[in-house]
RNA sequence: GCGCCAAUAGCUCAGUUGGAUAGAGCAACUGCCUUCUAAGCAGUAGGUCAGAGGUUCGAGACCUCUUUGGCGUACCA
């Protein structure tokens, strides 16, 4: 066995921690059952060696608990550690490193020397692509989500599931995944002829243009006026059902209306999207895929898959889940949320045949998805089981539910400029105005960071409160915090740039960065491939959010206690100044990944 | 009623998939700006991990029951 551990790193293209952890694993393995034969005189199968990470730095790099072997050879956990390390220790060929016995552990202090070295290399050479990974190489990975409704303006649970869906998209894609962004517009049903009545009522003719308002906030306007107009006029329901059936019969009159408001509401959808920096590889109508599912349904039924009422509505038996059952199709054979849901997977698998299908959907929508994809799976689609529903917890305030009728719901065009403003304010205030690039353009991306990593922080299936004040707020553990960690490393970079030009042909020595504060940097940033990956695997950037939050406080408090620029040798800058730029290309290569503008100057 | 999920510091959240003294941020209090951006750093205080049993050498994590809360169980989406 050959221990290079630069070696080992290159030829799989793997984090190179995971290299090391694994020598030190396997050596202690082969240990484990050595020193097995020789107590026992027999071969025995003992339990994997788990491999953790000590609590404190003090204790080591890695740890390797004993308990689980203490029975088996009979031995207490401390006297086998120290047994372990004697024998690895008497061993003329082993890796670099220190083995320290901790009570019942056996940790390893590793040599991270070798390790910086080869981190600097690989960080060097593969810049922006560091941290990305071939798990997921070779997979075709549609994901869906937003899946706005056209009769109202994007709101606080819209802004969850785009940032989720972009990062999951961008988490995926590192992970060398071929990813599809799709999104569906929910452009018809009553609720979409609520606001086209209301206009014609009540809408005199005005536009985006005329009344200076965003289509989709006017829409919207015309939606909130029903409501108001619904409680004195109970026929307005019911002219609301009237309209729908003329949408569907194609009345010229009114599909022309739904096409002016659809336009405004689309158009103004467009322009949010750009600002919050969420886009799509395509769009799905829901006008377009309503009556697609059915006749999928029909071939089922005729399959015998799904079965008919007296009445002719058609129903699915979901006893095979252990559900009830469920309709999907009327009796008036018109097509459900269900029904449209069928015909759109199928449609997005014709277009684009993917491995796997991705719905970024709010939990409350379990139930649809599980019957869903079990309906997919009756009509005999093989890639039924390649669906997932990415299901995420509601946001709450802290005042409780969001409740459109109280008007609580949280708007996401005036949160945006609610931040902008506010971060404006900072900038003005800290009177660094003259020293940022683009005011109005920085104040935004702290904005965007606030809220993206605000939202991304909690695991994605769990409930949030989003607290407006606290998102605001650009101290502790938030995406300003972040960006703030950029920005002063890049000032330094900076200043090293053309200040320092006597020191650019200044080798680096890993071998200087000593301290235990550098150590624990070298480790973090070796470890950033793997988060990726994690995040990637289970959908879950809020893995990547801690990590570099770790990142980051780490580097400040260093940052704060040890001089980079001034070290005490042109050497040891050198070496720091190296740790830095390491430091800020992992920075801003995770960004990318959750949603959080990078920033030169802020 | 049935199903799914959750409960960790005053508040918002982590907790390496069963291991070492349960951690952060906010809020409170205390230090640190003639020194690479104080949007920062360091420290103090704050815990019956909802409760009760059980499994295990070991449980915040796994099992059972109880309590509380959320969501779902539409010929709505």
């Amino acid at each position: 066995m050959v221990y290079c551990i630069v070696g080992i790193y290159t030829e799989r293209n793997d984090s190179m921690l995971k290299a090391v952890r694994e020598t030190w694993k396997t050596l202690i393995e082969e240990q484990l059952a050595l020193y097995a034969k020789s107590v026992l005189e027999v071969d025995i199968a003992l339990p994997p060696l788990a491999v953790q990470t000590p609590p404190k730095p003090e204790l080591g790099d890695l740890a390797f608990p004993l308990f689980a072997y203490a029975k088996t050879l009979r031995t207490a956990p401390p006297l086998l550690a120290q047994e372990l390390k004697n024998r690895i220790e008497a061993l003329s060929d082993r890796p670099r490193g220190e083995l320290l016995v901790a009570g019942p552990y056996l940790n390893v202090r590793i040599d991270m020397s070798d390790i910086a070295t080869a981190l600097q290399q690989k960080i060097a050479q593969d810049g922006q692509h560091y941290g990305t990974n071939s798990s997921m190489e070779g997979k075709r990975v549609t994901i869906e989500f937003s899946c706005p409704n056209t009769n109202k303006p994007l709101h606080l649970g819209h802004m969850r599931n785009d940032s989720l869906g972009e990062s999951v998209a961008a988490l995926l894609k590192a992970n060398g995944a071929t990813v599809r962004k799709v999104n569906l517009i929910n452009n018809r049903g009553v609720h979409i002829c609520k606001s086209m009545l209301a206009y014609q009522k009540f809408g005199n003719g005005e536009t985006p243009q005329s009344s200076n308002i965003k289509g989709d906030h006017l829409v919207g306007k015309y939606y909130v006026k029903f409501a108001q107009w619904a409680k004195e006029d109970p026929s307005a329901e019911e002219q609301a059902q009237q309209m729908l059936v003329k949408w569907e019969q194609g009345d010229a009159e009114t599909i022309a209306l739904w096409k002016l408001m659809n336009g405004w509401t689309l158009d103004g959808l467009a322009e949010s999207y750009t600002r919050m920096g969420i886009s799509f590889d395509a769009y799905y109508y829901e006008s377009e895929t309503y009556k697609f599912g059915k006749d999928e349904i029909l071939k089922g039924l005729e399959d015998g898959v799904f079965y008919r009422e007296e009445d002719g509505s058609v129903w699915v038996d979901l006893e095979a889940i252990k559900l009830d059952k469920k309709v999907l199709l009327r009796k008036d054979g018109t097509s459900l949320y269900m029904t449209q849901d069928v015909g759109t997977a199928i449609m997005r698998h014709k277009d684009w045949p993917f491995d796997s299908l991705i719905y970024v959907v709010a939990s409350e929508q379990q139930y649809h998805f599980r019957v869903l994809f079990h309906v997919l799976d009756l009509l005999g689609y093989r890639w039924a089981k390649d669906l997932h529903h990415l299901s995420y917890g509601m946001v709450n305030l802290p005042e409780g539910k969001m409740k459109s009728r109280e008007g609580t719901v949280v708007d996401a065009d005036e949160l945006v400029e609610t931040l902008t403003e506010l971060a404006r304010n900072e900038i003005r205030e800290k009177e660094r105005e003259e020293l940022v690039d683009d005011v109005d353009k920085t104040s935004h991306s702290i904005a965007l960071g606030a809220l993206n990593y605000y939202l991304l922080q909690v695991t994605p299936t769990k409930d949030m409160i989003f607290n407006p004040a606290e998102s605001i707020s650009f101290n502790g553990n938030t995406g300003p915090y972040l960006q703030y960690m950029g920005a002063r490393i890049s000032s330094m970079l900076r200043k090293f740039e053309s200040d320092h030009q006597h020191l650019h042909e200044t080798a680096f020595d890993s071998s200087l960065l000593s301290l235990s504060d550098e150590r624990e940097l070298i480790k973090q940033l070796a470890l950033y491939p793997e988060v990726v990956e994690k995040a990637g695997a289970e959908y879950d950037p809020s893995l990547l959010c801690s990590y570099l939050y770790d990142l980051s406080k780490l580097f400040s408090r260093w940052y704060h206690d040890n001089q980079v620029l001034k070290a005490a040798t042109p050497e040891l800058v050198r070496a720091r100044i190296e740790l830095s730029k390491m430091v800020l290309q992992v920075l801003v290569n995770a960004f990318g990944l959750i949603g959080v503008p990078f920033l030169a100057s802020m």
